[in-house]
DNA sequence: CGACCCGTGTTGACATGTCAACATTCGCTT
DNA sequence: AAGCGAATGTTGACATGTCAACACGGGTCG
């Protein structure tokens, strides 16, 4: 019984102890502000993205999630009117509310801020390069 | 009010979904095997590569954990046996069992397995060694 | 000594996520 | 049109994580 991890498992781990360092502080800080937990921002900016309205599935695939994640959580976002859900053809559709919105305006600023403190300041333009293109292939694969 | 998030922020929020997208599949591969849950296996391999016992403050900050949630967390392991836990000066050390080293034999070939399918083959050799300049640079700031 | 302070770990209440089962709706086939 | 299957969401029970409060055990300094 050696005492490490094979390659493809130790890349896997390292990175994801990475993520974990990149998180915290990240989360912590922008959830210090706001009354928004780091997975409801998430979705109040994946809605955004997508121009203020969103089929369920479709933030789920964005988000990654499955879809009983997501639909607890609106749940109780919607309780809390930061969004509302309408039924569609096929489906039901989020939309973003006032309240929604106005958290976004307060969160991005602290996020963004956060975000390039412990990401990007942390690395070199060549590294900033090398994980944009990392994070495209993927998300495509 | 743009539709697009500012570049730091931006980089942070599609970095968490690609790993998002990479841990989902890798996390459903590994649990389907083992009755480890993926927090479980991370603490077994922490162990592991710590050479099989560990302070519990060193395993939490290794796993960018707070303490609170590895204490319930071993709180489970320790019922089912995987791990002890035993009084140190200065706090608790805890130590992997049989039935841990078990699981962790199970459960590394399928973790490698899948960590070189979603991660490693899904990038090419230089991707590779930017991750690991990336992730080293990230967990030493 | 004895009164702190700080690092560590635990506990219980609550928030959040997961899983399996169920409802609904749409498209497809006949 | 009627029936069927796949995709979408919801629900409730349970697992897991988080937060704030507490307990304990060293140091350190008066």
């Amino acid at each position: 019984m050696s005492t490490r991890v094979e390659s493809a498992a130790e890349l896997w781990l390292t990175w994801k102890r990475a993520f974990e360092a990149v998180r915290a502080p990240i989360v912590a800080e922008v959830t210090a502000g706001s009354d928004l937990s780091e997975p409801e921002l998430s979705v109040l900016v994946t809605l955004f993205e997508a121009g203020g309205a969103a089929r369920q599935n479709v933030l789920a695939a964005e988000l990654g999630w499955d879809r009983t994640r997501l639909s607890h959580l609106l749940t109780r976002m919607e309780a809390r009117e930061y969004v509302t859900r309408g039924k569609v053809t096929g489906g039901v559709e989020v939309a973003l509310l006032t309240r929604g919105r106005d958290a976004l305006d307060t969160s991005i600023p602290t996020l963004e801020d956060s975000a390039r403190r412990h990401l990007l300041d942390a690395l070199d333009p060549e590294d900033v390069r090398a994980l944009r293109r990392i994070v495209r292939r993927l998300l495509t694969s």
